[in-house]
DNA sequence: ACGTCCATGTAGAAAATCTACACGATGTAT
DNA sequence: ATACATCGTGTAGATTTTCTACATGGACGT
């Protein structure tokens, strides 16, 4: 049985279809046809089924593109070894962030890291996209999600946690509620809201707000750029709700962040990889100083 | 990285020379030479370093094998898987016993197996050769060993206990002892011993009984073989430490069979294997086997 | 000193894998 | 409905990889 051959029925499970994969390995569908073919000769039972012009996998196939993950861990886990050996980390990892996130961790990373190691980073509206499907793509994956929210559960991805951010109420400054230390959501209601595109995960906060003060808001705009939102924010349009450590970066001073009480308001920030990916001694590299990063933002919030 | 290479690797820690390595995996010498040296090439550091004629790992290569194991670990998971799709243990299983053991079980077990499972039994004599080296060439090795003694641990081995099959005294027929239900230490000194050859496990217990009773046995004769033995015992020529399951196979009713208490007697079999072997679905189907007809033999001695 | 055993080069054979291109099936746009 | 794009898969030949056969040189035992 072939390593090479069951990585290729893996890339298939995870890509969907033959030309998907070929285009990622670097081959010709066809050398993909033909391996995926001898592989089947060899299991003795069908692994692939037709559907429409497509390719699915059948039962059997899932099954082991698992088990092929497996494999490619332990693999992966050896060369890292002798990585370690030479003690270098070296290569090139990709990485797909969101574009706050990116912001807030990513140019303290890449300063942190050596010559030898090269971090090639891209970013992707996280409304649009399925954040799961980029680790076919990405090496390292920045995703958000709500705290408590399971969102990238049983697809047998690694999740490292990188932080949990507060969401906060912005306001203008002059705002009536620019002087409270807190708010609550019973101050809120009868505000105008600047809202983010539906879907987006800050919206479930939103909803908890209405439900715990008994009744809805007013939401006049929705966007999904940070930035976009801050502007209209500081222009007494509306208030919003805003991630504390990466909000204001524009025009500080002008923006008034006020934690909000009575209703878990945080995100979570994690890092999403292909099993296989997490062990390689670059990537977890990149892991550490994303964790290390993410950890002095937080501190540098605090401590002040 | 390949994987047939580290697997070369692997062999080579196991089997210690490029030509043994060549010999069971059915290529010259000069081949096996070549894919290591690509591997090193690869590696960037270096793996084996030359002794004398023959040649040796370094610690990196040692590392190296290490991890390859659990390449071919999940290797083998990943056939087992499939394997079980199909549901047929099929294909071939070697294994190597220690005489007394193979009468005791291994009939039993092939008639259990189907067809297409061929099972390729050999013996060895226990006390010539190193059991844990044996799983090199064959995929289970039936070892034994004495209580509480971890003769195979730390290789990395997979240990799979079978039984443990308690170590009587042997009488003849009309010997002052043959009406006890019982002997202890005290009641052997004085006798003549059929003992075993040097460094047989057996050993231990006799050096026991002496230390219990505070007198050295006098020991007659020194044999491998248990039939020998007890043929010797049988012509009153001594009394003898003897497996319980498997002595008096050739003349039943001559032996006589006491427990030997206030010490403890009985020796353990295992069966061993390469981690990697050990998932094989038509290993794991001869290892239960092997289990349930030692639960058998045991039972048929402790009900009637 | 001699023969043996072992690892390792070299050259060419053998095997495995890929590309290029064609084909048929299946959706989609006009 | 027709034309077109997409997708997977065959075939033939090129390419790459890996093996064998044989030769070489070092290390060991007699």
């Amino acid at each position: 049985m072939d390593v090479q051959r069951l990585e290729l029925l893996r890339e298939l499970a995870d890509r969907g279809s033959v030309t998907a994969v070929a285009l990622a390995t670097h081959r010709t569908p066809s050398a993909v046809s033909q391996q995926l073919k001898v592989l089947e000769r060899e299991a003795g039972l069908p692994l692939t089924q037709r559907q429409g012009r497509g390719l699915v996998l059948t039962d059997a196939g899932r099954a082991l593109a698992r088990s092929a993950t497996d494999v490619a861990v332990s693999l992966a886990k050896a060369t890292a070894l002798w990585d370690e050996f030479r003690n270098q980390a070296s290569g090139e990892v990709s990485l797909v962030t969101f574009p706050t996130a990116g912001q807030m961790l990513l140019p303290g990373v890449i300063k942190k890291l050596g010559a030898d190691l090269v971090l090639n980073c891209a970013d992707e509206d996280p409304e649009l996209s399925d954040f799961p499907a980029f680790t076919a793509e990405y090496d390292i994956v920045l995703a958000h999600s709500m705290s408590g929210q399971l969102s990238w559960a049983g697809r047998g991805l690694t999740v490292v946690p990188l932080m949990t951010e507060p969401l906060d109420v912005g306001l203008p400054v002059g705002h009536p509620l620019a002087d409270r230390v807190w708010v609550g959501p019973r101050d809120l209601v009868g505000e105008t809201w600047i809202g983010v595109t539906d879907g987006y995960p800050f919206e479930r906060i939103l909803h908890a707000i209405e439900q715990e003060a008994g009744a809805r808001l007013s939401m006049s705009q929705r966007f999904a750029d940070l930035a976009l939102i801050e502007s209209f924010v500081i222009a007494g349009l509306g208030i919003a709700l805003v991630p504390r450590y990466t909000s204001g970066g524009g025009q500080p001073g002008r923006l008034v962040l006020k934690p909000l009480r009575g209703i878990e308001s945080e995100r979570q920030i994690v890092a999403l990889m292909r099993p296989d990916r997490a062990e390689r001694l670059a990537v977890r590299t990149v892991i550490e100083e994303l964790q290390a990063e993410a950890a002095r933002v937080q501190q540098s919030h605090t401590e002040p």
